[in-house]
This record gives C-alpha cells, sequence and structure tokens, in this order.
DNA sequence: CGCGATAATTCTCGTTCTCC
DNA sequence: GGAGAACGAGAATTATCGCG
C-alpha cells in the first residue's frame, strides 16, 4: 500500500465537505510545501480542486443540476484566509452596509480590513481587498460593532441620514452593553457619539 | 508520480503624504 | 503635532514547464 503524497492529500481532503478551503499548509505535515503545491495544482488540473487563488484552493461544489462548479462566497474565502494568517478581519465599504442591511446591494468588490497582510484576491469578476490597518480599528470586541463602525466611516460624517442612523443604533442594542461601552472607546470621535446613543439610559 | 529550475505573483517592510 | 492611510521597492513564495 504505497501511500502516495497525492493519495494522502486527496484522502484528506475528501475527508471534508465539499465547499471547504484548503491551503498548502493544511497538507504541509504531509510533505514538503513545494510538492505539496505540485500535488494541489494537479489535482486542480483533474478537476479535483478549483484554484482560488494564490496557494487557496477548494473543492469545487459541483451543482448538479446546474453541472457548474459553485464558487464559494466571498465571506468565506474570506475567514478562511483570515484563520490561515491567524487575522482578524473585518467587514468594511459596501459589504459591511450589507451585511447590516443598510444596503441590498452585494457588491463585487468586497472590502476587508485585516491586520494581517494588505492583499488583493481576484475571484472571477469579484475581488477580495484586505486593507492593511491599525490593530486598532481590529480591537473591537463585538463583531457588530465592528461592523457599525466600518459601516459609518463609509457613509461619511455628516452623510448619515437619520435613517441610516436609526437603523445602525437598532443593530447596535443587540449588542452586549459592557462590550458596546468598551468599543466606542475604539471609535473615531463622531462616530462614539451615535454609539453611545444605543447605550441603555443611565441613572 | 516526484523533483528541480525558471518565471510570475504576492507578501513584507519602510517611507511619504494627508487629514484630523 | 500626531496619527492614519497610501504607495512603492525588495524579498519570498507559488505556478508552470520539463525530465527521470
Amino acid at each position: 500500500m504505497t501511500e502516495s503524497i497525492e493519495n494522502k492529500i486527496l484522502a484528506k481532503i475528501k475527508k471534508n465537505r465539499r465547499g471547504r478551503i484548503f491551503f498548502v499548509d493544511d497538507f504541509i505535515a504531509v510533505a514538503m510545501a513545494k510538492t505539496v503545491n505540485k500535488t494541489l495544482e494537479r489535482l486542480a488540473t483533474k478537476g479535483e480542486l478549483t484554484r482560488i487563488a494564490r496557494g487557496i484552493y477548494t473543492r469545487p461544489e459541483m451543482s448538479k443540476l446546474l453541472g457548474q462548479p459553485l464558487t464559494p462566497s466571498t465571506e468565506v474565502i474570506a475567514k478562511a484566509i483570515a484563520k490561515r494568517d491567524r487575522a482578524r478581519i473585518l467587514p468594511t465599504g459596501t459589504y459591511a452596509l450589507n451585511m447590516l442591511g443598510l444596503s441590498t446591494q452585494v457588491p463585487m468588490n468586497v472590502v476587508y480590513l485585516t491586520d494581517g497582510a494588505a492583499r488583493k484576491i481576484q475571484l472571477g469578476k469579484r475581488s477580495i481587498l484586505f486593507k492593511k490597518t491599525t490593530p486598532k480599528n481590529l480591537a473591537v470586541e463585538g463583531e457588530l460593532t465592528g461592523l457599525a463602525i466600518q459601516a459609518l466611516r463609509v457613509l461619511e460624517k455628516d452623510k448619515v441620514t437619520p435613517e441610516q442612523e436609526a437603523k445602525i443604533i437598532e443593530f447596535l442594542k443587540k449588542e452586549k452593553p459592557e462590550v458596546l461601552e468598551r468599543d466606542i472607546a475604539l471609535a473615531p470621535e463622531w462616530i462614539r457619539q451615535i454609539m453611545r446613543k444605543a447605550l441603555p439610559e443611565k441613572p
């Protein structure tokens, strides 16, 4: 039973569900990085894998109905990359607005803030842009507050409509008050003022 | 299939420019 | 004056080609 590297890798891949994302690092224990790369590349040629970007592969989630491979969502990819880099990411730009329900548009170009490296990933006609930012921006404890801050930054000061503000405040109320209170300190001044409105009334 | 070499793309780091 | 964001250059990693 010759355990070829390819078999080992393939077996490992097949243990996971489709749609999962793999990195070279996932198989570093099986063989040298170079060899792993080669193997993944060959598997990609065979159609077992799809190459999303450099060093990032996924199992093509074939739609049996349409017979065409489904591209993983940008969110899945972004999170996978963040995990690999042990970096924290935060959706921003129009995407943040979308997640908050302030916009129904799903942008083609998704922008994430990261404390890792800035990079750009092309996904066919879509793209993910990782923007380097200061740790401060990512230090937020609550994911909700982080989203809210980013959304507000996109809307720009003085351009936030009362409706948008109300919606964000409503959203922030779902966050734990303690977390919210702490994260307020990390926001730009003008955003703090809005965030404070989401805090419970104080005696 | 596995390995080495070459070319392309990406990552990291430092500096500069702008805004607050 | 201080901080944050953007840009550019070099270094490293990855993709592709060819061979045993």
